[in-house]
DNA sequence: CCGAAAAGTGAATACAAATTCACATCACCC
DNA sequence: GGGTGATGTGAATTTGTATTCACTTTTCGG
């Protein structure tokens, strides 16, 4: 019946993302998918040509989650400058709270395949970036700088700051947090020179939009 | 003999480098170095507990340089904004002028080891960063920026706008690369309030200090 | 109910590297 | 020159997973 073919691949990419969140790529075995799934490690193989596809597809359903939520930020009504706060407060905010998330989409060391599909990720967030930069350049609410590296600079130093090699481990991201991504905002304000800026000892200006899961 | 030692142990670790060089780290597989460097396979183990230790000294050995070279420029006289243009534009020139070697040393997917080495390294690029911009921002050339993630988001940003997911192809690179570093350049400056900001249409301020080997 | 096709199984196999090891060779000292 | 320990060798082994496949079970139209 289609319907239950339908529901075991369901069960595996479950089983896969559970795995993920809990342990990052490198925990997604096919034997452990399999003992997760409840189905025979052979049975993977019925719904997925190989680990990399299975992998892939957790990755992406993962992150298009994730991207949603930014591109849906910046679409809404408001300035650049506004929106711009609310998506990188999101993006830095989200990985704070879901940081075993954020390290596997973003810094787990992982094999090409996945590395491949991070790339496209970034480049998502990117173009995100891009877009509002291009807006609050034209209605000069931003300075006259260079769209695309800038944008691609954010979406790389925002990640790198926070779950990367760099972050202030994770008992200081516990405490600080807040304090953490309130920088990390400001540091976006201005690389685009922004008129405005976040005062560091109040909340942010606008509320989550989502929590993670 | 203690020397021919010495040799060997060199001869091995340079044709692991040369490896490297030519093709990350995904190229430096026991038996290639031990063909490169005209030895037996078993005999790398004579000189190295294991694969780890041979790949970490490698990248050791390569990224000390590149971590020198900019902590010297740190460290020269001069303003911090200059000394922070210098060194944003020789990390940033150095990787688009040895792209094969930023790649290895920056994003290219590695194994958990490696990864940890990667993590130093940017950590150490981070803590140049941070002392300038706490310099700058001490003797009032800078904005009152957080110097810790500012310096973490600059150390993430440049790689990945570079050789990361969101760099132009390598073509591109050949063709804009100066344009690429000046608003590379031009990004960090802004980020830290710097008052002075690099003209797009003429070259950098500054010579780089050396040449790519 | 039957039979063919699809789905499920998990032990066996494939595979790609790193690593070992029994033996050969060398350097050096008496 | 002979003995001894260090060094060199590379084929064989180990290791850790992914992947396969001969077989069983289920599904479902006729």
């Amino acid at each position: 019946m289609v319907s239950r073919v339908a529901e075991n691949r369901r069960k595996i990419l479950n089983a896969a993302r559970e795995l993920v969140l809990e342990g990052g790529f490198a925990a997604a075995q096919m034997s452990a998918v399999a003992v997760r799934a409840g189905v025979a490690t052979g049975s993977l193989y019925r719904y997925f040509k190989s680990k990399d596809e299975l992998c892939r597809q957790v990755f992406r359903e993962v992150s298009s989650r994730e991207m949603n939520l930014l591109a849906n930020i910046a679409e809404k009504q408001g300035s650049a400058t506004e929106r711009l706060i609310e998506v990188a407060d999101n993006f830095a905010g989200r990985a704070v709270r879901g940081r075993r998330l954020a390290f596997a989409l973003l810094n787990e060391p992982v094999d090409v395949a996945l590395a491949e599909e991070r790339r496209r990720f970034r480049r998502t967030h990117a173009s995100i970036f891009q877009g509002l930069i291009e807006e609050g350049i034209a209605n000069g609410e931003f300075d006259n700088v260079d769209a695309e590296i800038t944008a691609a600079c954010i979406a790389g130093a925002i990640p790198t700051a926070l779950v990367g090699p760099l972050a202030p481990d994770s008992d200081v991201l516990d405490a600080r947090g807040d304090e953490v991504v309130k920088s990390l905002v400001n540091f976006v304000l201005k690389s685009v020179g922004a008129k405005q800026q976040l005062n560091q000892s109040t909340p942010q200006a606008k509320p989550h939009q989502t929590t993670v899961q």
